[in-house]
Formats: C-alpha cells, sequence, structure tokens
DNA sequence: GGGTGCTGATGGTATTACCAATCTTCCAGA
DNA sequence: TCTGGAAGATTGGTAATACCATCAGCACCC
C-alpha cells in the first residue's frame, strides 16, 4: 500500500491518512470525499479496506455516506479523532473538575437528610478502603456518583458517569492511577469529608470549591505518579545503555 | 438478513443488532463474539458486512479486535449507545448550562486563530438557518462542538458531545425543542456572537458568562414552550370536561 | 511438568461480480 | 428555446471466493 505508514491494520491506516488529508485541509467541510475505486487505486489497497477506513470515518461522525453519490466531509477532526488517541488521565481529571465541581454546587442546594447519610457511609468505606492493601475504589466512585444523583438531574448523573466509566476504560487512566495507588496517593477522606461538610452546609460555594481542592489534589497526585513512572524510564534506559557497552567492550 | 429489522444500510443495522445483544448480557464484559463467518451464516449477510458492522463497534471501543482470535467486548453500551434514553429538555439544558459555560471558559485561555475562525463560519451558518423554515440546528451543535474540541480536552470533548447527543435522541427533548421552534425560539446569533467575542478575546470568566446567558435563554425558551404546551393541555382538558358535562346532562 | 510443533480456527486483505441509487448528458417534444 | 424524460456513466452496497498471517489448543516428547 502506498503512501502509508505501516502500523496496525490497513483500515486504521488509511483512515489516518484519510484524517490527516481532511485536517490539512484537502477535503473542506462539504468536500466529497474521492470515490472508492479512486481511492483503493491511490491508496494501493482493495475496496474492501477504503470501505472499512470509510465507515470508521462515518462513525467518528467525520464524514456522511450518501449512496450512489459519495462521502462527504461533515466536520473537520479534531484530536479526539485519531485512532489510537485516549483520554489521558490529566484530562479525565481536569474534566472532573470543572464539571464535579458544579455538580457538587447544585447538589449544595437541594441536597436531603438521606442523601447525606449515603454519602456520610460512604467516606467511611472510603477510610475503610485505604486499610486494604488491594483496595479497589468503589466507595470513591459511589461517593462522587451519590453527589451526582442528588442533584436530581439525569443528564448531569450520566455525565459523571460517563467520565468515572472512562476512567475504567482507559488503559493509560488505569496505569497511572496505579502508579499514584503504589505511592501512597489515595483518596483524602478529610478531603472527602470537607465535601460532605460543605453540602451538609448547603453552601454551594464551599461544596465547589472543596470538590476543587480535592480534584487538583488528584491531579497532583498523578502528576507525582507521572514524574515517578519517567524516573523509572529513565532508569531502564540508563540500564540498556549500560548493558550495551557492556556488551560493545566485551 | 435474518433478524435484523431494516432501516438504513446493513452494517448499521448489524451493528445495532449486536450492540443490543452485548447490552442484554448475551456477551459479557471480556467475552467473544462469534466468529465473523459464524455471524455472517446467523444474520445471513456476507462477511465483509460482519466485518464493516464490527468495525463501527471497534471504533466506538465497544469491542477490541485481536487478529487470529476474534472481537472481545470492551464494555458494556451505555445509554448513550442506545437511542431512546429520555432524559427531560429542562435536565439537558440545566446541565450545559453547568458544564458547557466551564468548557467555554476553559476553551477561551488557549483558543487558536483557525478554531475562531471555525466558530466564525459556524456562527453566521447558524444564522443562514434561523432564516430557513425548515431548518435544522446543525450549525447550532457543532458550534457547540467547536468550543468543546477548543478545550483540547478528550473528555471535555466527549462529555459535551454526550449531551448533544442526548439532546438529539431524546423524544421528550425533541418535542420541546420543536414547540420553542415553532415559538420561534431560535438560537440567537447574538447570544453565539457574544460567547465568540469572549473566545476571541481570550477572557474565560466572559466566555463562561456569555455561555451561562445563551443557555438560560434556552430554558427560558424552553420553559415558555412548556407553558404554551400547558396551556394547550388545560385547553383540551377543559374542552373534554365540557363534553362530559353535556353528554351527562343531555 | 514444561516446551515445541502441528493443525484448525480466527481475522485480514484482495479480486471479482452484480445490484441499487444518483448524477450528468442528450434528445425529443412543446 | 426551454423543459422533461430517458439513457448511460459513476457512485456506493453487498456477496462470493480465494489466499495469507496469526493465534489458540492439543498432542507428543524430553
Amino acid at each position: 500500500m502506498a503512501n502509508i505508514q505501516p502500523n496496525d491494520r490497513l483500515y486504521q491506516d488509511l483512515a489516518r491518512a484519510l484524517i490527516e488529508e481532511i485536517s490539512s485541509g484537502r477535503y473542506p467541510v462539504g468536500s466529497r470525499l474521492p470515490a472508492e475505486r479512486e481511492l483503493a487505486a491511490r491508496f494501493e489497497v482493495s475496496r474492501p479496506t477504503v470501505r472499512e477506513a470509510i465507515i470508521a470515518l462515518e462513525v467518528q461522525n467525520l464524514v456522511e455516506v450518501r449512496i450512489g453519490s459519495g462521502a462527504y466531509v461533515k466536520r473537520l477532526p479534531g484530536d479526539e479523532d485519531r485512532p489510537g488517541f485516549d483520554v489521558t488521565a490529566f484530562e479525565l481529571t481536569e474534566a472532573r473538575l470543572l464539571f464535579e465541581s458544579e455538580a457538587a454546587a447544585l447538589a449544595a442546594t437541594q441536597i436531603t437528610k438521606a442523601e447525606l447519610q449515603e454519602i456520610e457511609a460512604l467516606v467511611q468505606q472510603i477510610a475503610i478502603e485505604n486499610q486494604d492493601p488491594n483496595g479497589t475504589e468503589k466507595a470513591d466512585r459511589e461517593f462522587h456518583l451519590a453527589i451526582a444523583r442528588a442533584t436530581r438531574n439525569l443528564a448531569v448523573y450520566k455525565v459523571i458517569e460517563q467520565l468515572w466509566d472512562m476512567r475504567a476504560s482507559s488503559a493509560e487512566a488505569a496505569l497511572l492511577h496505579e502508579k499514584a495507588r503504589h505511592a501512597n496517593v489515595k483518596p483524602v477522606v478529610a478531603e472527602h469529608t470537607a465535601i460532605l461538610d460543605a453540602l451538609r452546609a448547603g453552601d454551594s460555594h464551599a461544596a465547589r470549591a472543596a470538590m476543587r481542592v480535592h480534584l487538583s489534589a488528584v491531579l497532583d497526585g498523578l502528576l507525582f505518579a507521572t514524574e515517578e513512572r519517567a524516573l523509572a524510564e529513565a532508569r531502564r534506559a540508563t540500564q540498556a545503555k549500560r548493558e550495551r557497552y557492556a556488551r560493545a567492550t566485551a
């Protein structure tokens, strides 16, 4: 296949190339991509492979396929459309900082006694999970979702849930959170308690601020884990160099 | 093709059917989907069509394809993967008010010239769509997603996209927005321009405020449409009562 | 018990054929 | 001259078939 960086599967390589061409302005929004047969000839791949690449673009809502007419560019790709692009732990935590703080503020305006009791029980469970060497973060997740539920807005709840699902399914985020945990960066009970206190006081400003403090600390923990990871990588690279040198001088 | 509701293109029908099967628990997370050849036989389609459907699922990160092994379920489809999930128009717009304003504030801190140009073109397109009696809200959607993209945070983008997808798939929201549109409540270009101006000025506070003004107005429009609808319902109820009374006294 | 090799099953890609839908061009009629 | 319809070309959609690469499981040997 011509002009494609071999990487994984052909359809992905071709989708990537087409995304690059759209991004570079070769095919503006509203314009039609070349026909399947033409693309197949140009990239020296089979037509089914072209179709598969176009479908990948279609599912990402980048193009619209009109039967008998062609594939039309719907929008310019952003970074999030590059295959293999995963949500980073930083992005995830930044998004949570922005959004969960607003959810906490809204919840504070209307939270009930029962909801407060549930959240209090979850704070206690977080403390218990922190003692367990193989602890999970189930209670932490439930704590945040309980606050989202207290907004009594289903859309808000589904958004916060989506953020937590992203966290669960992102390999990079999982790795970094694991590193953070090994470095003993765990949910800080005091921060959760501060959020709970602000909710109890019905103070939306305090709730927003407490949630931001908490998630900023999570962000710091991730940066700490990132540095730890960078150090470990550097050590590994040095070791490899030493071995190479030992081999060269043996 | 067997057991598929005919709708659009075969691969889409099949992808939909597979999503339903995953959702219903037939294929839990981590389990392997049947082989392409088996699915082709079962659904009475060709193997390339099966491949196309699997690629659609793969691009949506629902499955992971291992060469020589099969397609494995990565996660359960959420409600956002299933059309028809019902969030009220009020909940949706309130969530957007909370979250999109934060996204606008973040975007304002780093937005590029190219991104501003894209957004400006979209504002102009909104104005054009407003003239069309059968106008859509495509440009409005793209406007908001372009701002989300300008945050350069994939998690933020996916959240805003999810909110718009909820709107697109919610029957109740669609009805109310239709009512609002008939009452001539349309995207106000001046509000969009104000958001654009704040972004251009790199003023995150102004961007947040402008987005909140805009979405508060959308909320007002919905409430207006809700009142109109409530009035119409009340009139219908009164008419029904009159007919019942007339029947009772006849 | 562990390692290696073989076989069958899996996905990946290509070629070819035919059909349906759309677009463009040309011709005939008003 | 203009308009509408038909025909042909181009487009995407689906299917069938062939062959190749990779993986997983099983059997055999050390």
